[in-house]
DNA sequence: ACTACATCAACCTTTTTTCTTGATCTGCTT
DNA sequence: AAGCAGATCAAGAAAAAAGGTTGATGTAGT
């Protein structure tokens, strides 16, 4: 089954007994999606936290100018949403596309607001995952505004080095900073000096 | 102005006075989506009651086992939602999406309900909308119920001679209940036929 | 047994998407 | 002023996806 999964990734956080276990669990519903298609759009409210069973998602923004801004891309076993929207319920300003085939766990904002108020340890997986989230983006924010693109390449390769096959290069470069055919060339580069 | 179309449609059903006319247009907003695009997914409320200026549309439903049916195909003049998300106002479970790169004239619920409380001609020009589509759809089961793949055909040809150049093949054959293999066979027995 | 139609698989064609490359800018730094 | 990091634009090439066709085989109802 595949909230076995989730269940993994939930016991390396906090420990629930196996009935607390099964009242977390029985909040998400399993959803399977197709390539290409959006689990959330601009101006609709984002209505659940979803966990990727399998497959792949990107997360990204449309500029007035039409330019679309990459800001995270969600494989197995790593959360995706609109997290401004989803947390405040107010309309959502990103895109959340299907980069695969891909089976998901969606938890619906009331039933997250039922089980953080039923157990504190649900709680405590909450705060932990968005304590996690918001280390991570202070990292990638301070990275990213210190180094150069070809080091922001370089970087991405080895901390997500099995993202890199699974996304689209113009969305890696959309992700990066840069523009694709920049991006093109670092790889290019790259490939020429190590052969 | 692309308003003028819809002015023209409306008029051809009600008569307005100006101001009648230019309150009702002014409450719907031009938008032009891509070929491909969705404007309808499940699980998002249906918002907007939508006219087609430019381009084609395909609702259709995905069943369990993955199957999709065509309800419904919508050109310049058609009126193309899913009907019972947007008159509910609950999740939708069609998909509404582009088949052509197109311009459309969305009608937001809430000012479709001002409208009607506003005017009673407007009130009246949505009941006959209603039941223009009810009495289509009747004559559209019956038939379908009565006749065989190959009649179905032959009547869509006939009572829709300009969409069949414009919706892809594995569509129409969702829309007329067939696969899409038995209609590309009836196509090129009748095209055999004639020459 | 025949008709009407489905399923499956292979294959072809056309369209779309994605990636690459060259040429030409631009705005800093040094 | 030259050099570098990186953008923009245009043209192609390559890869993937979408759409369509065909043959073989199966099935349910008359």
């Amino acid at each position: 089954m595949s909230k076995d999964q989730l269940r993994t990734y939930i016991q390396s956080f906090v420990v629930l007994s196996n009935e607390e276990m099964e009242q977390f669990l029985s909040s998400f519903e399993e959803v399977k999606v197709k390539k290409r298609q959006f689990i959330v759009q601009p101006n609709f409210i984002n209505q659940y936290r979803t966990f990727v069973v399998k497959g792949a998602f990107r997360t990204y923004a449309v500029a007035d100018n039409g330019q679309e801004h990459t800001l995270q891309f969600a494989i197995e076993n790593w959360w995706v949403s609109d997290f401004n929207s989803y947390i405040y319920q107010h309309p959502a300003t990103l895109f959340v596309v299907a980069l695969e085939d891909s089976t998901i766990l969606q938890l619906a904002f009331n039933k997250e607001q039922a089980l953080k108020k039923a157990n504190h340890k649900f709680e405590t997986f909450f705060r932990i995952m968005a304590e996690k989230g918001l280390a991570f983006e202070h990292r990638r924010i301070l990275f990213d505004l210190t180094h150069s693109a070809e080091a922001r390449y370089e970087n991405f390769l080895l901390n997500f080095p099995n993202f890199v096959q699974r996304v689209p290069q113009y969305a890696l470069a959309s992700y990066l900073g840069m523009t694709t055919e920049f991006l093109s060339r670092i790889r290019n580069k790259r490939t020429r000096k190590k052969s």
